[in-house]
DNA sequence: CGACACACGTGATCC
DNA sequence: TGGATCACGTGTGTC
């Protein structure tokens, strides 16, 4: 259903100062484990039933997937920018702004 | 006990319909602590030296600002672009852009 | 080293 | 029931 592309690129987007920050593969390994609750209290709302998960990395895959999408928008935006030279997400997004104001005043 | 909680949450989402997700409020109660190592670790970097911890929550905090002002502007964005329904923050970020495309072409 | 900026996994919430 | 979306905490690499 959907599902389109093939994902992967490494559009990052970091680059703060000539900083290409897209590296970051793999995962590191399970760590941690859960606790158990300090006995008494039934406050908690069970969601998942005594069953074993379904499949968590349906989750995990969907947030990739949106996350990917976001960057993509992000590097079409610096890409229609005048003068964007890097600069992180959050002062791209404002020099964004700031050029569609300018815009529309004229 | 961690975390200050000192943080206003009005980066725009009061919406209910539209599209802010803003919900998500304290926190779940205590996590977990450290945990004891099962012995047989002797692989692990040890980056902080045997000392205590100075304060992770300097990234923790650093990472809040940082977000809270990319939404910040997405809040600003979805100001300014006149049809904007509700969207998620992909699609706004898209639309966003075809408007700048638009008003290029003038 | 410490700051910064990013991507990832994860719990929560809504429809 | 499951997908979608979010915010959060965290490990990690660069400067």
């Amino acid at each position: 259903m959907v599902l389109p592309q093939s994902e992967k690129e490494k559009s990052g987007s970091g680059m703060k100062n000539g900083v290409d920050f897209d590296h970051l593969d793999l995962y590191p390994a399970i760590r941690r484990g859960e606790e158990s609750r300090p006995a008494a209290d039934h406050e908690k709302p069970q969601r998942k039933p005594g069953n074993g998960r379904e499949g968590p990395l349906n989750h995990i895959e969907a947030e990739r997937q949106r996350r990917e999408k976001l960057n993509q928008k992000f590097y079409a935006l610096r890409a229609i920018i005048p003068n964007v030279s890097k600069m992180d997400k959050a002062s791209l997004l404002g020099d964004a702004i700031s050029y569609i104001n300018d815009l529309r005043s004229k």
